[in-house]
DNA sequence: TTCGGAAACC
DNA sequence: GGTTTCCGAA
C-alpha cells in the first residue's frame, strides 16, 4: 500500500527545520496531508514517481486556509504559491493531467541540508534524493 | 485551467 | 522570504 519510497523523515514535517522562517511552509503542509490516510479523498500520490493529485482542490485550500488563519484562501490563491515553487525546485506541474504535481524529492533534502547538494545534483540518479531520505529516517531513529 | 507579473502582507 | 491577493494572458 504505502510506497517506501514515498516516506518522509520527521523532520520534513516540522516548520523549526526549516531554516529562515518559523511558519508552516505548503509544500510541508502538502506532505502532511499525504501522509494522512484520512485525506486520500482529497489529495494522494498517484501515478509517476512522486507524483500527486488535487482531488478537491477547494477543501485543500480550505484546510490551508484554516492552518494559516486565511478564511478567504482558495485553489487559486494556493496554486499561485505552489508555482513559486517551480523555480525553486520543490516541485513542477504534471502537463496534461488536471491538478496534478510532482515533487523533486532531491530538493526537499537540499532544503533542509543544503551540504548534500554536490551528491544530490545528478539528473542520472533521479532516485539517489529517495534514497537520502529513507537514510536520514533510519538516522532519526537511532537518535 | 494554468501561468507568471506585480504589489502587498507579515 | 514565503506566501497572499489580484489579474490579464494563453
Amino acid at each position: 500500500r504505502s510506497h517506501p519510497c514515498f516516506a518522509f523523515p520527521d523532520w520534513a514535517y516540522k516548520p523549526e527545520s526549516s531554516p529562515g522562517s518559523r511558519q508552516i511552509q505548503l509544500w510541508h503542509f502538502i506532505l502532511e496531508l499525504l501522509q494522512k490516510e484520512e485525506y486520500q479523498g482529497v489529495i494522494a500520490w498517484q501515478g509517476d514517481y512522486g507524483e500527486f493529485v488535487i482531488k478537491d482542490p477547494d477543501e485543500v485550500a480550505r484546510l490551508w486556509g484554516i492552518r494559516k488563519c486565511k478564511p478567504h484562501m482558495n485553489y487559486d490563491k494556493l496554486s499561485r504559491a505552489l508555482r513559486y515553487y517551480y523555480n525553486k525546485r520543490i516541485l513542477h506541474k504534471t502537463k496534461g493531467k488536471r491538478f496534478t504535481y510532482k515533487f523533486n524529492f532531491s530538493k526537499v533534502v537540499l532544503v533542509n541540508y543544503p551540504l548534500l547538494d554536490m551528491t544530490l545534483s545528478s539528473p542520472s540518479h533521479p532516485h539517489l534524493g529517495c534514497r537520502i531520505l529513507l537514510w536520514y529516517r533510519l538516522k532519526m531513529k537511532e537518535m
